[in-house]
DNA sequence: ACTTGACATGCAACGCGTTCCATCTCTAAA
DNA sequence: TTTAGAGATGGAACGCGTTGCATGTCAAGT
C-alpha cells in the first residue's frame, strides 16, 4: 500500500505539497498538481483515513446507541440516522445494548477516545446525570426528552398523542379500554406516559387487568396481535397501535405515527447544530377500519 | 484528554512499559504495574483507538455492505452479524447503496485504506470479477452463491427450496401458481432461481400474466399483501412467503425460512476462516393454515 | 566462579496524513 | 528601484500507541 511519502518521492515534490494537491488547500501549481495526480495514479495512492482521523481528530464516524436492533421502532430511526449521516459524509456504528449500562458507558468511552464524533442514544438504561458527564468529549442526542437536562433532545411528544387518541375514544362511546405496555411505569417511559394520558381522559382508577404485558423479545406489531386474538374470538373490540408499520395498513387497524423518520432525520442534524437543545416533532393518529367509519359518522352527525 | 506519554511522565516509567503494563504483555513487575495504574486512574487516561488502529493497523471495524436498510430480509441478516461481531469484539458499520455500484466501489475502498477489517457484501450490484479484486486488501464474504469465484460466501440453497415448495403444491393438487419477482430474473438471482424451480416442477411454460411483480420500495411482507388481497376477493389460491416474519404467523400462510440468523453468524465468522470457501445453510419450509390440513390429509390417506 | 536465561525496563522507530513556519521567487504597486 | 505581498514549496513537528532491540539485574544451574 503506499502512501504519501511514496506519492512525494515518486512525483519528485515534498509530503506537504502532496497533501495540498490533494485537498485543494494552500497553494499549489497547476504543473505540479498534475505531476502529482500522476504519481498518485501509477501508485494507486489512497489516502489512509486512520491516519487521517488520529492527525485531525475527527473520524466522521458516529454511534447510534440502540438496545435492540430488531425492533421495528429502533430500526426505523436508525434507518432515518443512517440515510442522513450518509448524506453529510459521515458514517454510522450500531452500538446494541439489551439496555445493559455497562454496554452503555463502553460505548460513552467510545467517544472520549475519539472513536466517534458523536453519539445518539435512541433509548438508555443509564441516568440523564451520567450522560451529561461525557458532553465535553463530543456531541450527544437523545431521542427522547431530556427535561432539564443539559442533553440535546429529539423527541414526539407521545403524551400528548396518546391523550388525543383515548379522547377520541372516549368521544366514540368507547368505556372498556385495555393498554399494552412492555416494561412496567417505572421503567419505562412509554408505559408512564400511555397510562397517565389514560387516566387523565378515562380518570384514575384503570382495572388492572385490562394492562397488558408483552415481552421485548416481541419483534414486531403487538397490536396487530392483539388485532388478530380479537378477530378470531369475534370480539367487538377494536385496536390503536404505533408506528404505522405496514402491517397495521394490512391488518386495516389505527395507529399513531410517530414520525419517526423526521426524527431520526432531526436526531442527526442536532449533533451539529450544538445551539439547539430540544427538538419536538409531532405526531399523528392515522384512522384505518372500523374507528375510522365511527368517527366519521361522529362528524356527520355533529354537522348536521 | 491524557496520553499515554503522560501517564509515563507521572508514573516515572517509560511509554513502552506503560504500554506493556496496560496490556498486560512481556514484562512488567507488580510494583510497577501498580504504579502506572494509579498514574491511568489519576489522569483517567484512556487508550485512543485511532493511534491504536493506526499502529496496529486493526480497527476491530467490520462493514455490511446492505442495499436498503429497511428490509426485513437485510435486517434479520443484519441483526445477526451485529450481534456474532459484538460477542467477537467487533464493531459494525453499515453501509447502505441503494444498489449504486459506486458506493459499493467506495465501501470497498474502506477495506483498501485499511478503515475496516473485513466487508461483508448482503447483496451488490457490481459483478463478483470486480469483488474479486480487493480480496488482497482483506476479507470479503457474500451472502450469496458465488459460485466458481474466489469469494467466501455463505447462503442458503433457495434453488432446492423452491423446488421442494413447489413439488409439494403440485402434489396437493395445485395447478394454477403464480409467483411474485422484484427485478427480473437477469437482475434477480431471487427471479431466477424462483422461475427455474417452477419450471422444473410444472414445465416450462408459465403464464406470464402469473408473474407479479413487486417494488424493491415495499418495505414489509409482500407474502401478506397478496394473502390480504386473496381473502378480500374470498379467491381459493394461498399463499406460501419467505423468511417467517412476525406477520406469516398472525396472517397464518405457510413460509420458507432461509434460516437468516445461522446465515448471519456464519457470514462474520467466514470472515476470519479464510481457509473455508463456501458454507451452505439449509433452509425449511413452514406448513401453516389451509396448506398444512392439506398436507396432513394428504399424510393421512399414503398412510392408510 | 562462570554461564545462561528469565525478568525488567527504556529508547527510538514506525504507521501516515496534516499543518505551522520558514524560505524563495516573481510581479505589481509606490 | 525598492518593496510588499501573492504564489509556491519544503522541513519538521504533531497526534499516540506499539514493538523490536539493546541494556541491565539477578538467581539458578554447572
Amino acid at each position: 500500500m503506499a502512501n504519501i511519502r511514496d506519492v512525494a518521492k515518486l512525483s519528485g515534490h515534498s509530503v506537504s505539497t502532496v497533501s495540498r494537491a490533494l485537498n485543494h488547500s494552500g497553494y499549489v501549481s497547476a504543473a505540479t498538481r498534475q505531476e502529482i495526480l500522476v504519481a498518485v495514479k501509477q501508485l494507486d495512492y489512497h489516502r489512509n483515513d486512520i491516519a487521517l482521523a488520529l492527525s485531525t481528530g475527527k473520524t466522521h464516524q458516529i454511534g447510534v446507541i440502540i438496545p435492540f436492533v430488531n425492533r421495528p421502532y429502533f430500526q426505523k430511526l436508525t434507518a432515518a440516522i443512517t440515510a442522513e449521516a450518509f448524506e453529510q459524509g459521515y458514517q454510522v456504528t450500531l452500538l446494541p445494548t439489551n439496555y445493559q449500562p455497562e454496554r452503555e458507558r463502553q460505548y460513552l468511552a467510545m467517544l472520549k477516545h475519539h472513536l466517534l464524533d458523536g453519539l445518539i442514544f435512541l433509548s438508555r438504561s443509564l441516568p440523564f446525570s451520567e450522560l451529561v458527564d461525557f458532553r465535553d468529549y463530543g456531541p450527544i442526542v437523545c431521542c427522547e426528552d431530556t427535561f432539564d437536562y443539559p442533553l440535546a433532545s429529539v423527541f414526539t411528544n407521545r403524551g400528548e398523542s396518546f391523550v388525543h387518541a383515548f379522547q377520541l375514544l372516549k368521544q366514540c362511546g368507547f368505556r372498556h379500554i385495555g393498554v399494552t405496555v412492555s416494561r412496567d411505569e417505572h421503567h419505562s417511559q412509554s408505559a408512564k406516559l400511555t397510562l397517565q394520558a389514560y387516566k387523565m381522559v378515562y380518570g384514575p382508577q384503570l382495572d388492572p387487568v385490562l394492562i397488558y404485558r408483552h415481552t421485548c423479545r416481541m419483534t414486531d406489531g403487538i397490536a396487530a396481535g392483539a388485532q388478530r386474538e380479537l378477530q378470531q374470538q369475534g370480539h367487538g373490540a377494536l385496536v390503536i397501535g404505533q408506528e404505522n408499520i405496514p402491517v397495521s395498513f394490512l391488518m386495516d387497524y389505527s395507529t399513531i405515527d410517530h414520525r419517526l423518520t423526521e426524527m431520526g432525520t432531526t436526531a442527526f442534524k442536532l449533533l451539529f447544530q450544538p445551539e439547539i437543545m430540544k427538538q419536538a416533532i409531532s405526531s399523528e393518529l392515522i384512522l384505518r377500519g372500523r374507528l375510522k367509519k365511527i368517527v366519521a359518522q361522529q362528524q356527520a352527525k355533529s354537522r348536521s
